[in-house]
DNA sequence: TAGTTATATAACCGTATGGTTATTGTCAAG
DNA sequence: CTTGACAATAACCATACGGTTATATAACTA
C-alpha cells in the first residue's frame, strides 16, 4: 500500500463521497457521475485515482466498469494512523510528565540558553 | 477539523516525517529541517500546512518557533476512517450473502436489461 | 448495419503545489 | 548598537491537479 497515493485520494471531497456511495454496492461510472455537477471524464480522473490508491476495484462487464470498494486499504491506512497515534501519545504523556515535573523546581521561562 | 486538509497534509512524505520526528519531542524549524535537503523556508511551508491542518500547534519562545504534535487530530481521522470502515464492511458482508443467494438461483451473468 | 450508450483518452486551461533564492523582521549575544 | 541566528515572506518556476470539451473505442440495441 501506498500512504502517498491513500492520503492523496481521501484529500479529496468527491472521491470521498464516491467511496461513501459505494458503500451502498457496486457502482458504473455514469452511475457514479450522477450525483454530482461534474462530467464524465472527470468522475472518470477520479475513479483512476481511486483505483491507483488501492481504494477501488473495476471490473469490465459488458459495456460498463463497475467500481467496488476496496476495504482492506482502509483498514491498512487506520493501522497506520493508529500506530502513529500510539507512538505520538505514549511520547506526549511522558512529555506532560516531564514538564510537570520541571515546572515544580525550575523557573516559568526555563532554559533561556542553549548553544549548539 | 477539515478532513481535506487533514488527508492533504498527510499525503506528503516530508510532512509525515516531519510528524514522526516531533514524536521525539518538539522541534524548532531548524531542528526540523536538518534531516532533509531542503531549504528552510520548504519545511516553513510543510509546517504551514501542518498547522493547518491542525496536525501540529507552534509557539512562540524567543527567536524560535517550536512544534508540538496535536494528537486529537489524528484521532479523529482515525475515528472517521473506522467509522466509514464499519459502514463499507458491513455492507460488503451484506452483498456477499446477497451474492450467494442469487448464485444459488440465478444465471451466472445475471441482469443483463437495465433501462433507466 | 446503423445508431446509441458507456467509458476512456487527448488536449487544453486556470490554479495549486512544492521547491528555489533573496529579502526582511526579530530576537539574542557581544 | 552591531552582528548573527531563526524564521517568515515574497517572487519566481516547473509540474501536478481538477476541471472542461471533443473525440475515440467498444459493446449493446434496433
Amino acid at each position: 500500500m501506498n500512504l502517498d497515493a491513500a492520503f492523496f485520494a481521501l484529500a479529496d471531497p468527491t472521491r470521498r463521497a464516491i467511496l461513501a456511495r459505494l458503500a451502498q454496492g457496486d457502482g458504473t461510472v455514469m452511475e457514479l457521475a450522477e450525483p454530482f455537477e461534474m462530467s464524465q471524464p472527470a468522475i472518470s480522473k477520479h475513479l483512476k485515482v481511486l483505483e491507483g490508491a488501492g481504494l477501488i476495484d473495476r471490473r469490465v462487464e459488458g459495456n460498463r466498469r463497475p467500481c467496488r470498494l476496496r476495504t482492506e486499504t482502509v483498514r491498512e491506512i487506520e493501522d497506520w494512523l493508529s500506530s502513529q497515534r500510539a507512538v505520538w501519545e505514549g511520547r506526549l504523556d511522558r512529555m506532560e510528565a516531564y514538564i510537570n515535573q520541571m515546572n515544580l523546581r525550575g523557573p516559568k521561562h526555563g532554559e533561556p540558553k542553549r548553544k549548539k
